[in-house]
DNA sequence: GTGGTCTAGACCACA
DNA sequence: GTGGTCTAGACCACA
């Protein structure tokens, strides 16, 4: 089973956010096992005609957080452990987005029903992410 | 009943954005009243020791929003109208918060169930702020 | 087919006011078409003998209006999708603009039969610029 | 027959150009003749609660305009010749405000049909000025 | 290379 | 006094 990876070029969020987020994504799926290689940085930069700088910059992220292990000379793999956050941790790291996004959802006049329901949408968009045919989402 | 805002500097989250939620938060919980004066560019810069053209740049931005009015040469007010979108403009201008947040949010390591968990809370805190009589705000 | 811009300095109208009006004919008149990449800040801000910052600041605002796209490292893009506002808020948004210029001409000495004639003129004069092959616009 | 004179401090119309603005048009009604005594600064100031610079900052542009004048000692008193632009003149001092005024409205959305409503509902409405009560304008 | 954000400081319009 | 605009220049994120 080939992981399968896609980007949006003209979307709001960055190339490299895109990856980390369908890497991430497929760990949690099962998609992806620890010890399991991951594709080249050349390789997949020309899989996704993206800047092989770009998929450097993506590993580097992944590894500085443990999700991704390089071992010199063979390549790039998927880590034996991944970091737990304490549930304080995540909540500290996560309440700039989530104040940014209901302060702007709220100022926009959406309504808190309005709001569960397209955080909703987009849980259920990432779960269903692999039965998605390649290069045709809706943004 | 002064309105309180505060910034952290360094952070990823850009002061403007940080003061522009903070605003919008503020009116959500009712703390700022339609036709109610905001602090002047230049004495809102000095409290939180930032240059006043960011202060200018977030009421500038504010104001094309609809959410404040400018009297020049008088101050900036809080916009007794609110701007009306559509539900698809609405979902247009979410879009971004929308992604970033929950991307981050699944990178961190939160199940679906806390996402849904979070937003909720952050939604209630929300709406008991404005069953809070005007002028005892818990900070 | 290059975008054509001029600026007028020392006029009442700022800079980026006018290089945002011009944007938006050129829209108007299908001299740019959607999703083709804008000249970049720093080019066009030597191009127009203005700071790029008064560049980066027009380019900003019409993102934030949904009329340009940003990609990050790439460039900027006039938009696939145009906002959709609902009747009260386009008419929110043009009141400024509508009170300015009907002012001026009232007190310039227009008749309101002229005025209502300038408009008719200003708005067949973009009409019959849609009609145009693209390729070989006057000007 | 007293000049009527009303501002409203909300609008985004500075309220020097809501006086230039409401006493062209008096004079375009005939309201205003010729040689007729102005109010004082001081005394149009304290009838429309505004700041007295703001008065003859009002005054003084007129005058420079010719629309008024001063006699030493004696007050302001309204000119017995107005200044009359050519055709040309006039469409060169309005294109600014049209371009900006037409080039927003197509961008919002506005049909040629749309604006050209918005126009004429602004002309009737100026042209009905002294028909609507003080203090109860819709903006 | 691209755009995004911020500081420092100037000058202007307006009240 | 108020906000609006612009320049000059820095540093950052991203491709």
């Amino acid at each position: 089973m080939a992981l399968e990876l896609s980007i949006v070029t003209g979307s709001a969020v960055p190339i490299y956010r895109q990856i980390i987020d369908q890497i991430c994504q497929a760990l949690a799926r099962g998609e992806l096992a620890a010890g399991e290689q991951m594709p080249s940085v050349r390789a997949l930069a020309e899989r996704l005609l993206v800047n092989p700088n770009t998929i450097a910059r993506t590993y580097t992220d992944l590894v500085r957080d443990g999700v991704l292990e390089t071992q010199r000379g063979r390549g790039v793999f998927v880590a034996q452990r991944r970091p737990v956050y304490t549930r304080t941790e995540r909540l500290r790291r996560i309440e700039g987005a989530l104040n940014t996004f209901v302060s702007q959802a709220v100022h926009l006049g959406f309504a808190p029903e309005e709001i569960r329901q397209v955080v909703q949408e987009k849980l259920d968009s990432l779960a269903a992410g692999t039965l998605v045919e390649g290069g045709h989402h809706h943004e």
